[in-house]
DNA sequence: TCTAAGTTTCAATAAATAATGAAACTAATG
DNA sequence: CATTAGTTTCATTATTTATTGAAACTTAGA
């Protein structure tokens, strides 16, 4: 199993971007190729499509399911486990999303939800508590956000997608429409 | 200059994010103490105050910069710079936003864009081309919002963000309104 | 229950990234 | 134009992160 030209240079692009969308070299390029490969692979083949060791896909299989991007399949009377993405391009943004929203945010979120609840002792701590509130609100935002577009529908999703540059447009009427009563 | 306890706790918690967000653990906390100390601050302060290198602080100045997340400014009579963050919080989480875009998103459309230019030349190529495909609507998709998103007035983002849950009902609403006719 | 195909683990090593600090540079001031 | 406060650069060093591969583990089938 060789990738042709076309198809090596996007494997190497997402090992170059890997650390870019929140893993490493290794593991984006495990990504892109189980992506754009139609069949299930086996922990080997992949190792050798992308000449590493056996045991770096290993571990790249196990933080990939763990960012729930990959699921195995098996082969009848076949002992070994394939690999093949967890769902449509679509699906697994949504995983890289939700999952870096809990590394990059969560955290902070819940530290500042902390200090805010603390009453300042000095003008210092004040102006900080000050921005920390600002960035709090902000982060809370844009969770409250990112859920919200998990709940939506893909039709709806789409259908905002495809709203673009209508939004300021709906935007002012709904407020028109709220603004009657 | 010392830091009370909750503010240090702050710093450093900035630190330890640093990478996630798209710097490194020194930037991280340069970035946090500019945010919650009030005046701006000289980079001898701010490599003090960090226990590191004035080297250092030279360096994360210049990658700050280049995010457009601080600027410098001059006081009457001294000849030091004094850096202070560039903007409100929503600035700069803008910015770092965009910023992000550039390098996590725009290379890969990139070469998106060229290979969907490109005939398949077997059966391989032809689905990692419409995976690939796919991948690049994606992509142009989140560009597009995020373009618009940037062109929206600050209230008209608040009123978008105040929304929450109402976006389906907002969805709905627009979908009735446009099929009437 | 033994064998062997297949998988995972992890200590050792390699590679990449960040930090230091001394030297080079810049420019305001006497 | 010499001095000096202030800043930047970059070779060296330290730290962190990724990779290997051999040994340990797992489990299906004989």
């Amino acid at each position: 199993m060789t990738l042709s030209d076309k198809n090596f240079a996007f494997v190497m692009h997402c090992g170059e971007m890997g650390s870019r969308w929140g893993f490493n070299r290794t593991i984006g390029q495990m990504c892109g190729l189980l992506i754009i490969t139609k069949e299930p692979m086996t922990a080997n083949e992949i190792a050798e499509g992308l000449s590493i060791s056996r045991g770096n896909v290993s571990m790249g299989i196990k933080e990939l399911q763990s960012w729930r991007l990959i699921k195995v399949q098996h082969i009848p009377g076949d002992r070994k486990e394939y690999y093949a993405p967890a769902g449509t391009i679509w699906d697994m943004a949504n995983r890289v999303f939700e999952e870096r929203k809990k590394r990059e945010i969560d955290p902070t979120l819940s530290l500042l939800r902390d200090n805010i609840l603390e009453t300042p002792t000095n003008d210092d701590e004040k102006f900080a508590q000050q921005q920390m509130h600002e960035i709090h609100d902000l982060l809370e935002t844009v969770t409250k956000w990112s859920a919200e577009l998990q709940r939506l529908s893909p039709e709806q999703l789409q259908s905002l997608m495809k709203l673009g540059s209508g939004i300021g447009k709906v935007l002012d009427f709904k407020d028109k429409i709220l603004k009657k009563p």
